[in-house]
DNA sequence: TTGTAAGCGTTATCAA
DNA sequence: TTGATAACGCTTACAA
């Protein structure tokens, strides 16, 4: 520790609610008011209190405060990776939401393991959180039962479903994709795969949306998806279409799983000299930034990332606000933003 | 809230330390020593709490636990930003170390934002945290004053100092830097430029350390650093690498402050016709995944940003496992990734 | 508007 | 090895 020496001071006493009490001459409890409601205290007092608080330089101790009010001030967050951009998109607008309330964000990381989702779960409610935030809606039966038990406010996000535990905030990723996938074929693409990796609940459905598209033109999904349960990256992205490529030359578009897959399915394209767009279609998912800077551009489905992660905190803030109104269910949906990677005459 | 109906019942009371010590006939502060030191338990009676404990779903309460023993599961991280994939690794590698263990990560946010870090700071240690991260060496004057009198161990991440304030894990960015662009002038590469971005501290050094390489050949800096305040981006680097060719057309390298950069000037350099590598040096910093996809690969200093996440958490925990050992200073050091990128020939 | 009293669930301290 | 008791710092419930 910094002060382990110590100077031979022990550690100095915390300023506690019954210091500042004193300061002014009241009673701890309305000091404790002054701080929560202070329209419940008198406005000379008040002040005065304020004035004490500064003084001292007290702060409460949310631990005291949790134990008495049952009630802590964490907004837990329970997500299935901390490096995935998508995640920290979401993420960074939770925290700017949530930064400057008196709620701090925790957060839990899954690794994608339901299991361990489940014992995160279980910490969170020990510690009566605030709210709770969830990615995903593919919980365990028990996972989804303590949620449901939970007496805070839950926020499932990433996706739709017409049963949340609580409260929703996300969107399709089935129609994402089916909206990626016709892209595709409207522009002209005869032959498209599917390239997924990692494969989670959402990136099945992202291949249900792909199989839709195909289905509702007649075409056939035989050969035309490569997935792998890896965990994705640019570099996965390449291998996968290299791969595809030599097992099923006449291909002449990909549907990526996410941006990352598409990026490398691009440089490798690149590498094998096609031309990306004229030779092969590339679309990708997220729409992560550096799609548009890309050269040449590519092709995405947009979603709404960081606005999922302020919503989502501002429907817990405003359930802890007591203002229970909004929707259950909110649909962010997403937008398709059609780039060179997917423009035949490019 | 999911069971705000309650079907009547109230909220179940909760399964506290009492319950467990009333099963087995045992006192309260028996059954917390059979939780957090077994051996000071008879083999017996602790094995029938163990029984019980599970048999009731008992969980701590860890509110009641920080307030009795003036001290938190909370180890707190403070960082700058939770988008910057820099940080999401330092990030993941601290989830996975402290993950399994019985404290919890709880991130703060700075924004790159000097007060908002010395309110965080604040705000952490009125929680009295099992240990303390952040994210560089230039605190406030005041922040530093807090760091020290904290009485938990604190570690200081992502960067080199003599003068830590407790423990330090990280490397040097100017020696880093130095070695990125003493590369581009081993290359063949003759009229190098530093662009950058956000330009923190951090970046502050490596510009400095792009300086010491340029100096030490006798080479001016005159019209070779292109910066900006703004948040780094991949389409920025295609901008900054646009606007200074306008102005010096002569430029035939760019050191990138990071990858973000690079890869962007990447991009604008073949948009603009140039073939990267033989007609412009690229060298990026950080050495992300993409950088070995990309096509033609880029150049980049790799940076050891997970083990600096993992390094730093373990030295948190050994303090607080007793076990003081281990240098307060760690260099994790850097490593020059040359490829196409910066190879004139290819 | 202010105050009193009684906890919240755990651990430190001291004793047996 | 086990236990009784008194905190820890705050808020809820009830009074005045």
């Amino acid at each position: 520790m910094p002060n382990s020496e110590n100077n031979g001071r022990k550690s100095p006493r915390r300023v506690t609610l019954a210091d500042v009490a004193r300061e002014v001459g009241a009673s701890t409890i309305t000091v404790s008011r002054a701080l929560r409601r202070p329209e419940m205290v008198s406005e000379g007092l008040r002040q005065r209190i304020s004035a004490a608080v500064a003084d001292l330089g007290y702060l409460p101790d949310p631990a005291a405060r949790a134990l008495a009010s049952r009630r802590s001030d964490v907004i837990g967050v329970i997500i299935p990776s901390v490096t995935n951009s998508v995640f920290a998109d979401v993420l960074s607008g939770l925290y700017d939401t949530v930064g400057g309330t008196p709620y701090n964000v925790q957060l839990g990381n899954t690794r994608y393991r339901p299991e361990i989702e489940e014992q995160l779960i279980r910490i969170f409610l020990s510690q009566r959180p605030a709210g709770l935030i969830v990615a995903g809606i593919d919980q365990t039966d028990s996972s989804r039962r303590l949620l449901e038990s939970a007496d805070c406010p839950v926020v499932q996000i990433m996706e739709l479903a017409s049963d949340p535990v609580d409260m929703l905030v996300g969107f399709s990723h089935r129609a994402a994709a089916r909206a990626a996938t016709e892209h595709l074929l409207d522009r002209g693409y005869t032959a498209p795969t599917f390239l997924g990796a990692r494969m989670d609940p959402r990136s099945e459905r992202r291949l249900q949306g792909f199989r839709d598209a195909l289905d509702a033109v007649g075409m056939s999904t035989e050969g035309r998806e490569l997935t792998t349960t890896e965990p994705s990256s640019v570099h996965l992205g390449g291998a996968l279409l290299d791969r595809h490529r030599a097992r099923a030359p006449g291909t002449d578009a990909v549907f990526c799983n996410n941006d990352d897959l598409a990026l490398g399915a691009a440089f490798a394209a690149q590498r094998a000299g096609l031309k990306v767009g004229r030779d092969i279609g590339i679309c990708g998912f997220n729409d992560l930034e550096v799609m548009a800077a890309a050269h040449p551009s590519i092709t995405s489905v947009r979603t709404f990332r960081r606005q999922m992660g302020e919503t989502a905190a501002l429907r817990v803030l405003d359930h802890l606000g007591g203002k229970e109104t909004g929707p259950r269910v909110v649909d962010l949906s997403y937008k398709l933003i059609p780039r060179s990677s997917t423009d035949r005459g490019a």
